[in-house]
DNA sequence: CCTCTTTATGTAATCGATTACATTATAATC
DNA sequence: GATTATAATGTAATCGATTACATAAAGAGG
């Protein structure tokens, strides 16, 4: 079933049949109708390949996962962010295209633009000196990216505003009455970690209160609760603190075991503050205080940034707002 | 980059190029050397449009998934699903198409595959009586299917042993010493709730225990927390009953909830099975025990399946093995 | 050294769409 | 009614790979 058997079976050429999938005008309205009848009673679908083939656009947009299943699975919102996106792709008549980083080999994502699989891509899992950006940029291939990695400005980005997450964080435990927060905080070379500390400490500063570093502890890899446990297991040690502000929601149901292991009670002795706002957060108990980011609308602007690049327009990096959504953990009662 | 120019640089024919990135041997040595050197010299990637236009095979794989945020975000093990997939894929080189279902329109499904976008299809919320399979049939597209939805003989699956699971999550409570299970279901018309329930009915004739069909309660739409603790809360008033199966773990959190506000203790007073061991499944307190599905594996198996499919050979469904996760909800002390 | 395979390579058709350009029919202008 | 602009349609080249077929070169067998 091929644009030829539609012309033939309508009586017209194929250049009319394109005109008229395309709205391309020029057509005679009678015409029309008998073209659109036939394409429906033929259930013909044009073929996407000959389409990208010719017009050198794929309508595809990527993302490329890593086959580490720790890393991949303990990223909190992934479900969240592909449907953010898939509802931009699917109004502007896009798909999206997974393909996982081969062991060994960890250029798949450039791999999947230069064959023009797909347009352009979304990259979520960029540190701090990832030199894909600049292979990316090197080979023109737009991309858009997920964070706030260092050489913010040779490249798009959307991200959410992790300094005002980590100050709200952090003030939120002051105004509860905490006195030194401990932080347990992301790995090291994440953007995200660096600007959730500078909140840590514009909080401090903005009350007049001294920031004391050694209370910053960095988890190594990944930020899952057996990790959050482990920290706060060892900061109880040797080290005083009256509330934990944790990077994240799985770390910090770890930290509260920590805590509760050590006869404390979260929330009357010590007020935790997570980040994320998985599903879970709300579920544990006592549930968890935590900062929300809009995972949502991180995927659509994302998708809406690079669909606007690949059209040629004009677009701008984006910092979505957070917020704090407050329960029991930082509940003093 | 094309072919030719590939050609060009290694002083041979578009022909040999070919031969030697399809490995069709006939090439000379020291000339295959020079291409691949010139290959790689150049960055060339061969473009996708046109061998998938020439070979009518696209290498991809679709998926399609609703726009319906409550229902995706809810599918409790979508990560964990694409992950097991996605290993596949990548070593046999296919990639994965999601394709999100536009409003008003249910056949995103067909169309991707009758573009040639994808080559096959993997379905994972088919309902009993889901008219698709018989239109993918009909126009002779490859799919596989999660779960057995009816008309079981007509598809290809892969499903988890669910009968077995709503066995050994009912016989488990009997074990720890319930009398009358409250059995809080999945929606009606999905394969994976009428399973569970013959699971449920023969664990209690394996015993001889009468079973009480008032006791089995079926979820509308969504099973979510807040379901599972309306059903549980409704449950309370006009029911007697001892130990809850709760046909997935989000819904389990909310019965453990509505127990708890009626002033019992889950595991001491109502020990609790769910489903599905979500991550959540182990944090919330006391820790559920839960059926635990080899969802990777379930993925994996349906790549697998649907590849042979595309490559001709004989394929056979498959049903993983379940077991139980015993935690604290049902530890009676 | 001639014929016959086998190996190595090249030429050109092909996949199914889009689209520049050509052509014809129709309407508008004076 | 002749001239010109506009609308409707068609023809054929093109995108970049694969591959059937043709051909040339090299080796084998007598």
């Amino acid at each position: 079933m091929t644009i030829k058997d539609v012309a033939k079976a309508a009586n017209v050429s194929v250049a009319t049949v394109s005109r008229v999938i395309n709205r391309l005008g020029n057509v005679d309205p009678e015409t029309e109708r008998r073209v659109v009848e036939t394409i429906k009673r033929l259930n013909y679908f044009p073929n996407h390949s000959a389409k990208s083939l010719r017009t050198s656009s794929s309508n595809g947009i990527g993302i490329v996962i890593s086959h580490d299943l720790d890393y991949f699975i303990s990223f909190p919102y992934f479900v969240e962010f592909i449907h953010g996106m898939s509802g931009v792709l699917s109004d502007l008549d896009y798909h999206l295209v997974i393909s996982t980083e081969k062991k060994g080999n960890s250029n798949s994502y450039l791999e999947i633009a230069a064959k023009g699989l797909v347009d352009g891509l979304i990259l979520f899992d960029v540190m701090d000196g990832d030199e894909r950006i600049f292979a990316l940029r090197k080979f023109g291939i737009p991309f858009v990216v997920i964070g706030r990695p260092n050489n913010v400005g040779i490249y798009e980005y959307v991200d959410t505003d992790n300094e005002k997450g980590g100050f709200i964080a952090t003030d939120h435990l002051f105004e509860v009455g905490c006195k030194r927060i401990l932080f347990i905080n992301g790995p090291k070379g994440h953007a995200a970690t660096r600007y959730r500390l500078a909140g840590y400490i514009r909080a401090h500063k903005e009350r007049g209160i001294e920031y004391d570093e050694d209370l910053v502890k960095y988890v190594e890899k990944n930020s899952d609760r057996e990790n959050g446990y482990l920290l706060t297991k060892e900061a109880l040690k040797n080290l005083s603190f009256d509330g934990i502000f944790v990077s994240g929601d799985f770390m910090a149901t770890g930290a509260m075991v920590a805590i509760e292991e050590a006869g404390l009670k979260v929330g009357r002795d010590v007020p935790i503050v997570g980040f994320d706002d998985v599903p879970l957060s709300a579920m544990v108990n006592p549930s968890l205080t935590t900062v929300r980011q809009p995972i949502n609308e991180v995927g659509k602007n994302a998708a809406m940034i690079l669909i606007d690049m690949l059209n040629g327009k004009q677009v701008e990096s984006k910092v979505l707002d957070v917020f704090l959504v407050k329960r029991n953990s930082t509940f003093r009662e």
